[in-house]
DNA sequence: GTGGTCTAGACCACT
DNA sequence: GTGGTCTAGACCACA
């Protein structure tokens, strides 16, 4: 997992996110380990705790499971459910939020959506 | 200007955008001054150190400027100089990053747009 | 006297210094009037407490008197006082910050000067 | 830093105006960290606000960036940077109205510079 | 009346 | 530990 940070956003949401990311589109499967705190920090040059934090914030949600000594484990269902309330999550606050953005700043969205239209 | 703070960015942000708001669509025109520190303050329940500070990226953008002794005016062709950095902003910032949102969800585009076509 | 304020100094300084300027470069001889506080007011578009202001320092240094009901008079000796004086501030105070920034930036005395040499 | 404020202009643009001589100079050399706030504060006895309002300038003009929880590190280029903005200025704005001013004090060039040109 | 600066002290998020 | 935000209250320069 190589990454770049952007400052705007705190490294721990940005890892979880990236997590999520990878759960959903398969790279981390259901029942799959993820990578330890300590490889993690390593690997990205990141203090633990902040992965620590990422970490919990997948456990709180009940997206990843702790087996003792061995580490965190992606539960089964867990990729359905995350791509569920994230849809969800999406269409009901980003979107309306988008939609006002692109209405108050008078922009066509036909001309937004015309390269995609194309691509089918 | 009656407002409802949220949470997750700073007041004088949130202020900073709303000021930038009415200038777009027209509420605050060219030429008009901004009401003053104090009044925005009285007016807002706020410190009036935070309304500066919202006023402070204003002038720095050069969306408004100082009369010494008299307050800040908006500038000639502030508001459209605005509109135009914000379009640019969304369609080479955020419209991307949606558009990747929407791919990695696997979202219906038409199924977004549907309650819009209907209104035509 | 028509002019264009630059907004990093307060204007009844800039008033001020124009004023000094015109009487070192005989736009304004000795004995002569200076235009009224309300007439320049008038003309400059300016609020006649500050203008005043400007007046006040010009009779405070000694370059300006007052002929009651008459307006402010230049002073005899006040255009060689003048520039006497703004010679010495400017070689003990000005020049010599001026020379400690050329070094600090590196920047070479022959190269700011060659387009003088030139005028010869 | 040791430092003797003068009253005329703000401390933070003072501080601000420090820290820059001091990248120039190579005191702070590119991805050094600047003093904490805090540190500063308790060394030059001033109010930590006032310290992180030198450091927010520097932040807006990309001289420095933040490292999250970390501090503030001056970015790789910024001296050259710098001193090539600084040099611009100098030379467009500050020369100029140097070389009015001798002309109009009537100053001798040639006087000036002598105590230069005998270092040679 | 206007905005700008500074202080003292508190609280927060992040690493 | 780091910087960022906010408050309450004071003082100043300017018009």
């Amino acid at each position: 997992m190589t990454t770049q940070w952007h400052a705007d956003s705190p490294i721990y949401l940005q890892l979880y996110q990236q997590v999520i990311t990878r759960i959903i589109d398969g790279h981390i499967k259901e029942g799959e380990a993820l990578p330890s705190v300590r490889t993690m920090a390593a690997e990205l040059q990141i203090n633990p705790i902040t992965i620590s934090k990422a970490y919990q914030m997948l456990q709180d949600e009940q997206i990843v499971e702790k087996q003792r000594g061995k580490g965190l484990f992606v539960k089964t269902g867990a990729p359905e459910k995350i791509l569920v309330r994230e849809k969800q999550a999406f269409l009901s606050k980003d979107w309306p939020q988008i939609m006002s953005q692109i209405s108050r700043l008078n922009i066509d969205i036909d001309e937004l959506l015309s390269p995609i239209k194309e691509e089918k």
